[in-house]
DNA sequence: ATAATAAGACCAACCGGTCGGTTTCTGGGT
DNA sequence: ACCCAGAAACCGACCGGTTGGTCTTATTAT
């Protein structure tokens, strides 16, 4: 194996075995000895890649913010109305959500610990505020297109953030209690028709 | 001092100082020496008054549940119409926030112990649910009286349950980036107004 | 007196990180 | 084809420091 490909797949194996044994146990309950057993390598290869634990949160954390872009540059191109690509939305969480619920558990980590990394803080206020303003855009071309009616798209934006951040909350804290993805499904549903949806 | 009484005193300074250091640095990071040093209370006295780090997590936990409960048995007796109720409850929210804002705090460390410690997931859940149902009461009292307007108080309930989840989280995450409590209550207000609210 | 309460020295376990040494890869000289 | 030297990747024993929890001793209230 070239070397560069041999190093990737280390590297990508401690990334992959850390948000495993983050979301499920913790951060601080995780120790590094436990991330390289999982990941079938010693703790020299794990140091040789990361300068420090610390830095494979941060790494992971940066690869949700990339992914979050990724999935909004993808969400504008559709020519569907704002409804419809809400619904749509709402039904690519779901699926995650059926497919693979724990991989929304990190969150919960990635906030946690916003407290006590400045670096940390930093990216989860900035997803938080890349959502909002999402959201907010969205409102705003449903107006504009008139699907929607809402007066106040900003305070709107807020509604819609926070009702899909308290979900998602719910989801990760009582994954047995709803089937939360459909929840989300519904509410944002109900959120549509309350803002005066107009078929298009 | 009476005996009970200093032992009191020595149990409610351990989980004053305790919920302090969880809500400011976490739950993992906090030491058992540093609530002692923080308490003026030694070690032996701990663990005399604890039987574990962990138990007095759980007991701040409680704590907040009966709190809960003051809380909403204190809500229901007003001869209010709903939607002045939540009115006044979001008022409430916003004031605590004001005054201590780090009070809140507490609650992600709560949340994000729960995936480690069943005992604390449990409780957390219990927590949520109780929101929910005290939410979906005072909702269905609101159709009763003629003040709103919901075909399906369970999932109105719900929005509204995950709006206030998000906007606390949110309100814990990024503290300088918004007026929470006001955002709180104008979202709430939004809520209300989408629901048919009529003045009574 | 004696039982409850508090004190703090102490311990075994663990953790993040280091370091000297080994293996694997690469590229150029022959 | 072969060899070798240097670099990159990897290994795992080891270290200093910290932690949750214990235990013996001292103080205080009844």
């Amino acid at each position: 194996m070239k070397q560069e490909e041999r190093s990737q797949e280390t590297r990508s194996r401690i990334l992959a075995a850390a948000e495993q044994s983050f979301a499920e146990h913790g951060y601080d309950v995780t120790s590094v000895d436990s991330i390289c057993h999982a990941a079938g390598v010693s703790k020299g290869a794990f140091y040789h890649h990361f300068p420090s634990k610390g830095s494979v949160f941060v790494a992971l954390l940066n690869a949700w913010l990339a992914e979050l872009d990724r999935q909004f540059a993808a969400a504008q191109t559709g020519g569907e109305s704002v409804p419809r690509q809400v619904a749509a939305m709402a039904a690519g969480v779901n699926e995650i959500y059926h497919v693979a619920g724990t991989k929304w558990n990190i969150l919960l980590e990635f906030w946690a610990k916003s407290k006590a990394d400045p670096e940390v803080a930093r990216s989860t206020v900035e997803m938080i505020r890349r959502y909002q303003g999402f959201f907010q855009q969205v409102l705003d071309r449903g107006v504009s297109e008139g699907s929607l009616q809402v007066k106040n798209s900003n305070l709107a934006a807020t509604l819609m953030l926070s009702a899909v951040l308290g979900l998602l909350l719910q989801g990760i804290l009582d994954p047995e209690g709803q089937d939360w993805g459909a929840l989300m499904q519904r509410v944002l549903a109900m959120l549509m028709e309350s803002m005066g949806e107009r078929k298009l």
